[in-house]
This record gives structure tokens, sequence and C-alpha cells, in this order.
DNA sequence: CGTGTAAGGAATTCTGACACG
DNA sequence: CGTGTAAGGAATTCTGACACG
């Protein structure tokens, strides 16, 4: 885990590719982009950059809206997500800092 | 090992995307094409689509040169590299052949 | 040999808007 | 709401060639 995530996020792929990777049109992508639920990054002269994992999730994406999800309800799907996946995050981080401290003392 | 070579191998990046993440110039990048040390596939309206791992094998190409090796010198190395992996390749899947017919018997 | 460059054209992408519903 | 489309412009990419060395 955490290793080699490299690939999966980084968003080198233009919306070209990702038409054809995902079937969607670039109308689509865009539109779920004003939406807030992709976040593709830009190249200095304007065009997006979507990674690998910003395709599968618009292919969740699509895959909902298809079954009448709206995309707020979607993007509120996302937030909580994302909160629960901090919140483990955090733990995580804690307990590493508890193992720094104490984890490698043997007396 | 063979997990998720998928994003590693997936050619999507567009030249310009692979000058900025390898720091080469277009022209650097098509030459190399031109001497058969990198092999892009293209878009359908033809332009070149590059993957990861091209993009770390154009680095180490551009790094060889640096060193004054020549193209078809290097051309020759990866052909040698090459061969070797497929006779890697061939054991293993023959090897493989053998496990299906006797490997499983407990006879 | 490996790379730079100017040239002209074609494919790609962008934004804002109108349309339908 | 989600998507299609025509519009005009800007950025991207392509090829073949000349240049240097």
């Amino acid at each position: 885990m955490s290793k080699e995530a490299s690939y999966k996020d980084k968003k080198v792929i233009t919306i070209g590719i990702v038409r054809e990777l995902t079937g969607l049109t670039e109308r689509q992508i865009r539109y779920y982009e004003e939406r807030k639920l992709i976040f593709p990054e830009r190249t200095n002269g304007g065009s997006r950059k979507y990674s690998f994992a910003d395709i599968e999730l618009l292919m969740d994406i699509a895959e909902k809206i298809e079954d009448g999800v709206q995309t707020f309800e979607i993007r509120q799907e996302m937030m909580k997500e994302k909160k629960a996946a901090d919140a483990k995050l955090r733990k995580k981080m804690i307990q590493g800092q508890l193992n720094a401290q104490f984890g490698m003392r043997r007396i």
C-alpha cells in the first residue's frame, strides 16, 4: 500500500484520451468538473490533465448518473467518503507519532 | 509482479507532457523514435501517445546519450536485454505448462 | 550523429452561449 | 439538470527539410 501510486495519481492525460478511455464526451467530462466532482490540473497552455485515478472516478460518476443520481448527491457522497478517509489517516498518523516516540524503546 | 502494470504500460501521454516530464525537446523524443529506441502509439488524429514506462526509458536513453553512447549502440543493448528477457519468459512459460500438466497430480 | 529551427497544415482543446426540458 | 452543438480562437502536434558539424 502507498507504493507506486505515482503512476495512478499523476495528472498527465489529456481530455481526448480520457474521452477514449471512458467513453464519455468532453462536454460531460468538463461538466463534472464544473460540478466539483473531478479536479484536473492544467498545462501552461491551459489544457486539462487527468490521472488514471480520475479516469476511474469518472467512470464511477457516469455509472451513478445513469442510475439517476444527481451531481450534487454524488458530491455529497464523495465528501463523506473523504471525511472518513481523513479521519482514518489522522488516526494512523497519531499512531505513527506514538510509535516513533515510544515504540522503539526496549526498556 | 505482473500486477498493475496496466498504469505503467498504457500509452496515454501526449508528447507535450512527456517533454515536461523528461526535460527533453520534442525533437529529441521524435528522433529516438526514428532510431527505433521508443515506440509510441498514435491517436486517430495521428498524435503520439507514450506510457510511463516510455518516459522512464527516455530518461535512460538521454542519460546514455549524454555519456556519449550512440543511438545504434543503445538499440543493440536494448535488443540484448530483450532477448534475455524473452528467454526467461519462455522458460517460465514452459515451466507453467509442465506444472499445469503434472504439477497438480497428487498420485 | 544528434539537435535546432522555421514552415504550413491538421488535430486538439478552450470558453461562453444557446437549446432542450 | 445534464448534455448537444456551432463559434472563434489559441495551444498542440505533425511532417519534411535545411543547417551545423
